[in-house]
DNA sequence: AATATAATACGAAAGTTTTCGTAATGCAAG
DNA sequence: CTTGCATTACGAAAACTTTCGTATTATATT
């Protein structure tokens, strides 16, 4: 039991990450782009903060050009689970049926989104 | 369109606004000492935060007694929505329904909650 | 009333995250 | 080759969060 990592991504690392799972794999510049449409910082600090990420090891970056391409080295399920570990305990009893019908209840879900929720919860019956 | 509040309460304060909508209402005392069952923080620091979240109005206080007594501002429903959404918004790729079957996968539910979570469902087909 | 006890008030230090200015570096035109 | 441009590197400031030492105040006990 040596190598279970604890990162926990900051807010601004998360709005990263989820470009870059998006994508697969980004330059600074194409990141900073799709951030700047939602908060208002400069290019340095997003170059600053994937530095950063690196060193953490939540990305990894090919250097082989002079502009870095820069990749997720965590997956978006991990920290997904880890998210509603954390909702389900702390804001839900640690319930996890109550987390789900939460999501229900604050979601609003279209006649086509609950039929195919009704058919993959039949595949938890069997 | 002024007086809508921002308030993300942060990682400490999230676990005494747990302490206090479980409870209702209690004393610096009684959160510190459910606190001090899994942090390892002295009993100023939960009095200070919770000075500091009154300022911010996540709590109230009644200093009508020498020992003040708190309560929450914020409801716990609004805390939920909020982070739900913001998960859905950016691990699930907008989707709601994404986010209800990831909840599912994740947690392991029990035939019982299973069962549960089914008649729950029916009531959203009319 | 004096003392001990328990609570709040205050302010600042320590820790973390976010931000950016400036310098250094590589690349591509001209 | 040199000038201009885009990129990375570096370091530190700013902002925010967490922590606690110490002072002050109120209450209860003797």
């Amino acid at each position: 039991m040596a190598s279970e990592k604890k990162y926990n991504p900051t807010e601004s690392e998360l709005e990263i990450l989820q470009v870059l799972w998006d994508k697969g794999e980004a330059t600074v510049r194409e990141v900073h782009e799709v951030l700047s449409n939602t908060r208002d910082t400069g290019y340095t600090t997003t170059l600053k903060t994937m530095q950063i990420m690196t060193v953490k090891k939540l990305l990894e970056r090919d250097t082989a050009q002079r502009t870095h391409i820069y990749s997720p080295l965590i997956e978006k399920e991990k920290i997904q689970r880890k998210l509603l570990d954390k909702m389900k305990d702390g804001l839900f009893n640690g319930s996890a049926s109550r987390l789900v019908m939460g999501a229900l209840n604050d979601q609003s879900l279209s006649r086509e989104e609950l039929k195919e929720l009704r058919n993959f919860l039949d595949k938890f019956e069997e």
